[in-house]
DNA sequence: CTAGGTGCAAAGTATTTGCAACGCT
DNA sequence: AGCGTTGCAAATACTTTGCACCTAG
């Protein structure tokens, strides 16, 4: 690591309020290298080729930790059990990023409607599901 | 259940080449009454009342039949474990509904951007996440 | 009759928590 | 020195599986 990624770490770590721990700095680390949407085991299993005795546990509080200061974010908000889609209309979800509570908005009211394409890179488009995050109007207050 | 429901049921469960069993028409019922985005286990104790002896490894195995099937279809694909957004520019996902497999595509090249606004319903829309459902080209043959 | 479906209990995976020892600040 | 952090093990949450019995076709 650089001088100057230490620093930003040294700030990120100022900003949220937490100690600068090598644990931490190595998870760090990992997570800006690795590539794709790695899961808590992946992390775990790459930051222990540096420190070995990592926990897992510690892996989880610290993912947990960057998520909520917003140095990193997660794939999906919902991904606590599977949860049913029972409107059989085309909508969306606005999702709250504070309660964590999923309305549905038709498509059409979003203004957001598509049809199936076929994508650079050969991915055949067929349907889009798109989650609005931001904030209910209970959580604004 | 109405007639016309009931029939309706039957064909699903003939399209699907599955019995129609007591157990499996009211998880159906169920899903079909319920708003929102219930889990396995809301299912299992609105189920409950109808059928006292029903367990919750049936109302599992259902409502992934369902899903299977296409009757209903899951608000997340990805809720099976957590995931870590490592790439920081602004881009959605291409998740394949056969090999669940998620790879990026640049904001700009899906062609929807957008930006902060409030909705209709008072919802401050932040951030949008959108993930574009289909067959990755491996999976199309 | 018999293949598929159900209920139960046990196993499996994912994640969190309590706590004593440890290390930043 | 004091409080946040760590590692461990145990606990919890969610989901799947094996199997004996049951039931629709």
């Amino acid at each position: 690591m650089t001088i100057a990624e230490t620093n930003e770490f040294r700030s990120i770590c100022e900003r949220a309020g937490v100690a600068v721990t090598h644990q931490r700095q190595v998870i760090y680390e990992t997570l800006r290298a690795m590539r794709g949407h790695p899961s808590p085991e992946d992390v775990y299993e790459r930051v222990k080729l540096k420190v070995p005795s990592v926990s897992l546990a510690t892996v989880y509080k610290n993912i947990h930790l960057f998520i909520e200061s917003g140095v990193f974010s997660e794939v999906s908000l919902h991904h606590g059990s599977l949860r049913v889609e029972t409107n059989a209309r085309p909508h969306y979800h606005l999702v709250c990023t504070s309660c964590k509570s999923i309305t549905d908005i038709d498509a059409e009211e979003l203004g957001f409607t598509s049809k199936a394409r076929k994508l650079r890179g050969g991915f055949l488009a067929q349907r889009f599901a798109v989650d609005v995050l931001g904030l209910c109007p209970k959580c604004q207050k």
